[in-house]
DNA sequence: CCTAAATTTCAGAAATTCCTGAAAGTACCG
DNA sequence: CGGTACTTTCAGGAATTTCTGAAATTTAGG
């Protein structure tokens, strides 16, 4: 890894949280390098910084552009692409939450309401389709409010 | 998988979705079929139900108890361990929020404050070092409105 | 069109995580 | 104690995920 002591720290550790957040080691560290980052970089800086292969760094990119969480500038005559974390940090945890809303209890959501529509009350399974409904309405409270709180911003 | 075909689904959905959650496929199994189980469970019963090896279940319940998502009951004269999820479920998301901020947000405080502690102002990474700084009072800053939430209940 | 710079894809190697059966551990009872 | 019913640990095999280099694809000039 190829970056001043303050920044390999902080590349590590978000490196190490990476697996806890759901998405890999270098894809963490691709991030932390582009936050730290004065001036957009492309992928050749982050494979050069890092010391990982372009292909990984490509794909990295890939997945963090899935997320939402990067920006794209192009510089003019150049044919690289740069990337940037947007400034605001305060919409990078916005994006964040937002999407794992959306890969971690959309799909529940949907499953569950799938589950309950077609199974009858009159089922063997009365009780644990009783916590199931449960378990649902709670979830459509959660993110109802969750959307409310979001038109305000 | 020896269930009822609702639980079933509900089940195998709990399990696909594990791995987004950061704990694996079979914890996330084991936790539905303790959710939607209409009396306390013992390991036995989990194993019969999924149809996974009794070590596997040992371990999975044992990941279970270290996020505190576990009730234990014994029933007199039985040797064997009964567990259940919480009754109430707005308890059981309290503690999911509360052991991933210990897990994923706690460590990152802990790591930047102490980066950010032992390097001089002076040093040579201070735009680095100034986008850290940010991070790390935006994160003071939501840990600290939850931890105020936190007391409200 | 053709070329060259840059990016993406992808098969399979490397690394990691998960799962099992066997063995060891624990606790209770007679 | 010795036996029995249950639980946990753990080495190593199975499965999954991640990473790489080589090849294919895209893109923008000339």
């Amino acid at each position: 890894m190829n970056l001043p002591p303050l920044c390999e720290a902080f590349v590590q550790h978000f490196g190490e949280m990476g697996s806890r957040w759901g998405i890999n080691r270098t894809v963490g560290q691709i991030y932390a390098v582009l936050f730290v980052a004065e001036r957009p970089l492309c992928a050749d800086d982050i494979v050069e910084r890092l010391g990982i292969s372009r292909s990984n760094v490509s794909m990295g990119l890939k997945e963090l552009q899935a997320w939402n969480l990067l920006r794209q500038k192009s510089v003019p005559g150049d044919r690289r692409e740069f990337f940037t974390t947007p400034d605001d940090i305060y919409a990078i945890v916005r994006t964040l939450v937002d999407e794992r809303k959306k890969r971690e209890i959309d799909p529940t959501l949907t499953v569950l309401r799938e589950l309950l529509m077609r199974s009858p009350d009159s089922d063997p399974e009365r009780n644990e389709q009783a916590r199931m409904r449960e378990m649902l309405e709670l979830i459509e409270l959660m993110t109802g409010w969750y959307s409310e709180v979001q038109k305000l911003e």
